[in-house]
DNA sequence: CGAAGACGAGACGGAACCGTTCCGTCTCGA
DNA sequence: TCGAGACGGAACGGTTCCGTCTCGTCTTCG
């Protein structure tokens, strides 16, 4: 019978990226993602690597499978085999490089962990692909609760509480009075790297982090 | 008939200029009767409204013109006859909505101005409309040249002049240093709120603006 | 009072995708 | 050696949307 035609499939599990055959010599499409995850399978890979670039060019709402499939060299079957859906494709994959966006950054001062975690948004923010995609992802995640919450939880939530760290650190240490303001602080430590670079697109003079360091830890003792 | 089907117009013109109030994008009543005819058109604001519901509900990519007719109970005729095309429609609507955010606001502080400009920000991003259309329409920018070109030029260079006069306002009354970091004071001015209120989504505790307002002006001061 | 024109509704051809299914090929592991 | 199964590729029916173009109705103005 030529299928019951699934509606909706809801999402019914995050599916992984194959059990790995270790085998799979031959093919070798020597393309990289913006963070690198771990993906075994070299088509895998390859369709990880197309879906991005194609979610760079035409934003998630617009972004055709068939085009990633394209771009990839493979067929859509490869990716019906391996994700359910747009969405579930796309929380799997953002999830598995958003997480490893890692890096404890424990330098000692507050200014060397500001400076640290400064450095940190802005070279992310600084990858092409990733100022293209993430404002997308953002927007649409206003629109897409799925999405939204999946983001969130591997990205703001990992960010957060880092930056939390980093602000308690410098109480425990004296450097920060303890009823310092931790929900402006972490609004301060994330929304002007933000605005200049993903929103504006204004390109930074080279000392701008340090400035910009300085002036945060004046706002901090305020 | 099967008519010449035109692939892409590329915008010749602005088209109307679109004198409709249109400030908050609220609801448009369905016919004017016959009583004064001196009245903007009630056609065009209804569909203005439908567009400002469909743009906020679908984004500017999935976003149909045949929705919007639907929506503002008008043929689709009655779009093309005013736009040539969803690009240029929207690049006409939403200047026309942006440019009114208007309001001087010279209180003759430093601190008054920041608190002024700061409410503003927050008002407007706290309409539920405004919060998701502008990070879509923000991310639709980075890939649509012509749409970010307009945006920039009715909204962030009018707010950005704006927030350049109140901080040389500041240096003339000697409450800022004549060196402070304009280009920084600008992020910090606009990217915390936006952070908070368009990206994550977090609610504001009622004396939000106040402190933030008391930690920028430490930061401008260092 | 009658022609002109804007109106709502919607059919139309063409295009793009979706999600599925079918090929014939190629590489594995038993 | 040979079957299992993933592979690229192509096609399918079903949607959705675009932009054009009729319809028949309703105002409006000369």
């Amino acid at each position: 019978m030529p299928s019951a035609p699934t509606p909706q499939p809801s999402l019914p599990e995050p599916s992984l990226p194959e059990p790995a055959t270790a085998g799979a010599p031959g093919r070798a499409p020597g393309r990289r993602l913006p963070g690198g995850p771990v993906l075994q399978d070299s088509v895998t890979e390859a369709i990880a690597a197309a879906f991005f670039e194609e979610l760079a060019a035409a934003g998630y709402a617009r972004l055709s499978l068939e085009a990633v499939a394209k771009r990839a060299g493979a067929g859509k079957a490869a990716i019906y085999r391996r994700w359910t859906s747009k969405l579930d494709m796309t929380v799997d994959l953002v999830s598995a490089v958003a997480v490893n966006a890692s890096g404890a950054a424990d330098t000692g001062t507050l200014r060397g962990d500001v400076l640290a975690f400064l450095t940190e948004v802005a070279d992310a923010l600084n990858e092409p692909l990733a100022a293209r995609i993430i404002p997308d992802l953002i927007a649409e995640g206003g629109r897409t609760p799925e999405l939204a919450e999946a983001l969130f939880a591997a990205v703001r939530d990992t960010r957060r509480s880092r930056a939390t760290q980093l602000l308690e650190r410098a109480v425990a240490r004296g450097e920060l009075p303890a009823d310092v303001d931790r929900e402006i602080a972490l609004d301060l430590l994330a929304g002007p790297l933000y605005w200049r670079l993903a929103v504006v697109h204004t390109p930074t003079a080279p000392d701008h982090l340090d400035r910009l360091t300085d002036m945060l830890l004046a706002a901090f003792r305020a």
